[in-house]
DNA sequence: CTGTGTTTACGCTTTT
DNA sequence: AAAAGCGTAAACACAG
């Protein structure tokens, strides 16, 4: 690890997995997904380490989306074309790095199948076919709830006690704090059902605000700002670079086993205390973040179905 | 052709 | 020591 003191690292390897780097990434756009190109260039842009060798830790980066289950995939619309798919985190993925350590996680993620999934794979139009039906539900119930998501990022629906402050592990400001505590007690309930509390309801829902007016971005996206990033004063959305193109249809392409409700909690609340920040971060010097506007821009999309519904999660060590 | 995605293999480090 | 996690290389397929 890079001592503290320093004012720049950039020489240094980020003391973060690839994993990590691609999770924050993702996590740190409004969206929660992002094409390849635009994960290269959130790392690239963040830590000039990975401003050289690019053949190298792409290849392995893509190495990891490919390889672990924590990453899906979600296809592109055929009307945003554009080479590869988008990725995003699977919402279970969330205790990985459970023991604060993003170097080397405690145990890795790893998907089971399922009944659901024999049968999914047994029987790929039924399995589309509950997806859609799935996403068209999930779409009836939200457009009756209101044109507005009700919480944006922290898994707020169905989530009982911590409700507008809590950040996936994986969000930038999270995986960058050093000074990462648990405070513990405060672990999420239980999952709920998919159409109400599943993570990834939420998640997909921010990932795809095309759903909702164009206001819901700035609506929606400073919520849990407010408290953890105000005095950084820099809203979600300005540091997302791209998303520009959304996903045809929010299943994910990676075979999903199902995930059980509540078999994976999503760990405890961490404090963050980092600003997001395009800038080239330093882990050891996060004060050098500063705003840098760089608005997204909403797109239509679909909500996600169910990666979650036909996905089981077993952490295997 | 280039970028993307998958897979296999190997060596190293860390954890159990 | 064994197992697991990680980083890297490389081969290959595919799509834009």
């Amino acid at each position: 690890m890079p001592r503290p003191g320093r004012n720049t690292y950039s020489d240094q390897k980020p003391p973060y997995s690839y994993i990590s780097l691609t999770a924050m990434a993702i996590q740190s756009c409004p969206e929660k997904m992002l094409p390849l190109s635009e994960i290269y260039k959130f790392i690239m842009d963040r830590f000039p380490y990975y401003r050289e060798n690019t053949q190298r830790w792409q290849n392995s980066l893509r190495h990891n989306l490919s390889f672990n289950d924590c990453f899906i995939k979600i296809p592109r619309r055929p009307d945003q074309p554009g080479k590869g798919s988008f990725w995003a985190l699977h919402p279970s993925c969330g205790d990985m790095f459970e023991n604060g350590s993003f170097l080397r996680r405690r145990k890795r993620f790893k998907l089971m199948m399922m009944a659901s999934e024999h049968l999914a794979q047994s029987k790929p139009s039924d399995a589309a076919h509950y997806l859609q039906q799935q996403a068209k539900l999930r779409l009836s119930a939200l457009a009756a709830s209101g044109t507005h998501l009700p919480q944006m990022s922290g898994y707020n629906i169905g989530v009982s006690h911590q409700p507008s402050t809590f950040k996936h592990p994986f969000a930038i400001e999270n995986i960058i704090a050093r000074e990462y505590k648990m405070p513990g007690g405060l672990a999420f309930s239980t999952m709920q059902s998919m159409s109400a509390g599943y993570p990834l309801h939420n998640q997909l829902t921010t990932a795809w605000p095309h759903m909702y007016s164009s206001s819901v971005m700035d609506t929606v996206a400073p919520i849990s700002m407010a408290s953890d990033y105000s005095a950084y004063g820099m809203p979600l959305k300005s540091i997302c670079y791209g998303a520009q193109s959304l996903p045809a249809i929010p299943v994910p392409i990676k075979p999903t086993p199902t995930s059980m409700p509540g078999l994976s909690a999503l760990p405890t609340h961490i404090p963050a205390f980092l600003a997001n920040s395009p800038q080239s971060l330093s882990p050891t010097s996060p004060q050098t973040a500063t705003s840098q506007s760089s608005p997204a821009t909403p797109s239509e999309t679909l909500i996600n179905p169910a990666s979650s519904a036909m996905q089981s999660v077993v952490s295997v060590h």
